[in-house]
DNA sequence: ATCCCAAATAATAATTATTATAAATTAAAA
DNA sequence: TTTTAATTTATAATAATTATTATTTGGGAT
């Protein structure tokens, strides 16, 4: 994790942004629950854990400014709330997402898939991609094998 | 136009909701700007045209409502709101949008695209897709050309 | 045609998410 | 260590959306 966050750390510099403990905070959490799409709210609170004196808007800041620097991806899965997810180390592009209509859960997708049919949209639209979001709505394997108990 | 709103209305009258003047006022401007990506606000300044008196909270719930009936599509690109899309009659799904990170303009694509990928996403990891959401984000065709005039 | 009532609306007010401001603090380069 | 631009805190403001409640109304039943 030390590495991940030392190549953060070079990113900033290379902007001219500094590395502070608010920040270092932050990235640790989006580090540490790699897995979840946290809102800005819920990073705050994570954070807090670690920083107690950190304000929201910073964590808002801070969550844009990786943004910009294409650390982390702002997302939207139709709730109100964006969410914060760490891009894969080397990935070029963002990756897809399962969302559960039933329960909710979010599964990734690191397989990029999508190729050939950014291939069809440079060619025959004239368009140059330069990133993408997809996401599935539908039924997980839980509670597709869950809804076929309930209704027999 | 006036059969796709007795559609519209009958879609609702099987779920005993009422077509009210607002809400067929609501969904004559998605009509009319089907082309469009409007948020709720720009909807809202629309349907005042044709009916000053309605208030900003009815669209939202006619919105919701259009909804929750597949009428239309939420979307959010990523600025801050909301942006409501009818759908094509008779589309299954979603359709696909090309942003332009140039320009803000947004194309739509009406061609599915995605069958194969689906196909991948059923078998590979047992979800049951729905629906889905496919945003690019890049250069339009008039963004390049710009481009390479402006840096020779 | 008119009566009735659940459904819908207007007119606020409240909430939630996010961003801006200004004064004080601090990371890191020299 | 000093310096300085970047950053933070604390607070306030703004923007988007939702809730509340009293009032109105669409459309089926009479």
């Amino acid at each position: 994790m030390e590495h991940r966050i030392d190549r953060i750390k070079k990113q900033l510099h290379a902007q001219s942004y500094k590395l502070t403990p608010q920040r270092a905070a932050t990235v640790k959490v989006l580090l540490e629950r790699e897995e979840d799409h946290l809102s800005a709210e819920e990073i705050y609170l994570l954070v807090k854990e670690k920083a107690p004196e950190i304000g929201l808007a910073t964590v808002y800041r801070t969550l844009e400014l990786l943004s910009e620097l294409k650390i982390v991806d702002k997302i939207n899965f139709g709730d109100g709330v964006s969410r914060y997810d760490l891009r894969k180390e080397g990935a070029e592009h963002f990756h897809h997402h399962l969302v559960c209509i039933e329960c909710g859960s979010v599964e990734e997708i690191v397989e990029d898939l999508l190729e050939d049919v950014e291939k069809i949209i440079e060619t025959d639209w004239g368009f140059q991609v330069k990133d993408h979001r997809l996401t599935f709505h539908g039924l997980c394997k839980q509670c597709q094998e869950t809804a076929v108990k309930t209704t027999p």
